[in-house]
DNA sequence: ATAGGGTTAG
């Protein structure tokens, strides 16, 4: 009888176990669970193992962790195949707080370099450099912190925890034999994911001049086409598309979707639409991005027509392009049908309206000037939380758009009871109360925002001349060949031609703000010299020939005043420029601007 | 049997 079960066991065995492997649901999977246990041998710890693996695989942790608590030896397998299923069910304090656990059970399992991987990408989900720094500490102390999956999973979590120069410091740790692609290719995504462009490009150059005979692979080239994208730079990013064909990946859907995005950001819709075009079956999220894209440029009607096709061809929209069509609506001025999608698109397109959506509704209204309306819309919507904050912000920024005080500090009420770092609300605030001729009030929230030491990230503008980026601070003249008493006297001749025309403002250095979003430093009174895309552009004047588009590329939302200064400079100079901001493309021209003043 | 990288929004 014994025999006889044994043999059973011993034939069964590899063939359940192939079951298990293939189980994608819960149900076969504990079917074969109980085929093991009658047939004896799911008693073994690699049984158990796989059994452990395979309820993880389709979510069920629970399970795995009945099993795991019975279990009367387990091996390091066992806890970290439980880890890792944690870290993938969204638990990853569940999982760290295994990797406690195995070293202090009583005859306790060492983790290995599985363990470590596993935890430190539990630690990168949870975005902690603090955790992650322990969980680096104890790898370096076991001996594991040089294997090559440790250090890309900790290059990884250093990024996605905000921290660049721990990822590379791990990366420029790692023996040559163990940087291989996927290394090269995690640190680039850091450099992408942390909106360092700059140093992505030159990585991957590094790259191409190091790594002899390693062809950059699709993880790779879609990081530097991303990373091109967020600092707008247009000559690096062609010539890694020229890369992207060489190697033959053109067809990849997602870099077809980060060549799209890029040329979008670079200010080169054409381009977008070209990718797009070639496209053969576009997915969501390729015409999510084209829609991103035309949205950007404010190109309404565009974005509709690309929704409708969309939907013609039977592909499924979602939520996110829903609301870039609700955003291209909101660039274009079309409100009402922005407005109509919003309270259709759970009937049409079963896509409940979340905290984005209605915050996108809110800034619609207010951008046209219906406020009434807008604090309406405000009131009503479910939302809370840090995007109840957004939405109120924006609000804000409505009512100074409009010089509306009254309803401003309604607004500014709602913001300052989140009681967070709101700078970028605050200062809104302050300038609403300068408009309106309140400079006591406008000084009192600056004192305050310093005694709370909270600071505004400071704008910057950049151009690229010649693949060179030269960067401008708000108030500095100081790129290198920047040509600052050049750029400073050509300004002061374009503000008296400006003022032949009816300017009232200061393009100048002595001129005195009325406490604008990038003046952080000072207090009261607030003097500061000129908006750093004042001074890209002045600097593009000065080197880019007559005739020749201006790009300006900007870390902030443009603001009303430089956006008129712009407006009246093209008409004077004759030359057109495109000012690329925080949410979208201006293109300047013969002294009106492309967004027909809906921004 | 357990481990590492890329896509749409603001």
């Amino acid at each position: 009888m014994a025999a006889t079960s044994s043999t059973t066991a011993a034939t069964l065995t590899p063939l359940l176990i192939r079951l298990l492997r293939g189980a994608s649901d819960l149900a076969s999977v504990a079917a074969t669970h109980a085929k093991l246990l009658k047939s004896g041998a799911a008693s073994a710890v690699s049984s158990s193992n796989h059994i452990i693996a395979a309820y993880c695989r389709c979510g069920a942790t629970a399970c795995a962790r009945d099993l795991f608590d019975g279990m009367p030896d387990r091996d390091v397998v066992s806890w970290t195949a439980l880890m890792s299923g944690y870290s993938a069910a969204g638990r990853p304090r569940a999982a760290l707080s295994l990797l406690r656990a195995m070293s202090r059970t009583r005859g306790g399992v060492p983790p290995n370099a599985f363990t470590f991987s596993t935890a430190v990408s539990a630690c990168a989900r949870l975005a902690d450099a603090g955790l992650g720094r322990q969980v680096h500490a104890r790898a370096e102390v076991e001996g594991y912190a040089r294997d090559e999956f440790v250090a890309t999973a900790l290059v990884d979590m250093y990024g996605k925890a905000g921290c660049a120069e721990g990822a590379r410091a791990v990366f420029d740790d790692m023996a040559d034999p163990a940087r291989n692609a996927v290394s090269w290719g995690s640190m680039l995504s850091v450099y992408a994911q942390n909106a360092l462009g700059h140093e992505a490009v030159q990585l991957f150059a590094e790259f191409r001049t190091r790594s002899d005979g390693m062809s950059p692979n699709h993880f790779m080239l879609s990081s530097v086409v991303n990373a091109c994208a967020g600092v707008g730079r247009l000559g690096v990013g062609k010539c890694v598309h020229g890369t992207v064909f060489r190697f033959g990946h053109e067809c990849n859907g997602v870099i077809a979707v980060a060549l799209v995005d890029m040329y979008s950001k670079c200010g080169f819709y054409e381009y977008s639409r070209k990718v797009f075009d070639r496209i053969e079956q576009p997915s969501v999220i390729c015409y999510t991005s084209i829609i991103v894209a035309a949205a950007k440029y404010g190109l309404g009607r565009s974005a509709l027509a690309l929704f409708s096709e969309m939907i013609d061809r039977g592909v499924q929209p979602n939520s996110v392009t829903v609301l870039g069509v609700m955003n291209a609506c909101s660039h274009s001025g079309l409100v009402d049908t922005g407005l109509h999608l919003l309270h259709s698109m759970q009937s049409k397109y079963g896509i409940g309206p979340c905290a984005s959506h209605y915050t996108c509704a809110v800034d619609m209204l207010g951008r046209a000037g219906r406020l009434d309306e807008a604090f309406e819309l405000a009131n009503e919507a479910q939302v809370e939380g840090r995007d109840a904050l957004m939405l109120w912000s924006s609000l804000l920024s409505a009512c100074r758009i409009h010089r509306r005080l009254d309803l401003a500090t309604r607004a500014g009420q709602r913001v300052s009871e989140f009681n967070q770092d709101v700078a970028g609300a605050l200062v809104v605030m302050s300038n609403a109360y300068t408009s309106a001729g309140q400079t006591d009030n406008a000084a009192a929230v600056w004192s305050n925002m310093r005694q709370r030491g909270i600071r505004k990230e400071p704008g910057c503008s950049w151009i690229e001349i010649k693949d060179i980026p030269y960067v401008f601070y708000a108030g500095l003249v100081s790129p290198a060949g920047a040509r600052a008493g050049e750029v400073m006297m050509l300004l002061d001749e374009l503000e008296a031609k400006m003022r032949e025309k009816g300017y009232k403002g200061k393009l100048g250095s002595t001129r005195v703000f009325d406490a604008h979003e990038e003046d952080g430093e000072e207090g009261k009174g607030v003097m500061v010299g000129v908006h750093s895309e004042i001074l890209a552009l002045g600097f593009g004047l000065l080197v880019i020939p007559k005739g020749m588009t201006i790009r300006v590329m900007k870390n902030l939302r443009m603001c009303c005043d430089c956006h008129d200064a712009f407006k009246l400079i093209s008409g004077i100079v004759e030359s057109e420029f495109v000012v690329r901001d925080l949410n979208r493309f201006h293109h300047f021209k013969m002294g009106s601007c492309s967004c027909n003043d809906y921004w």
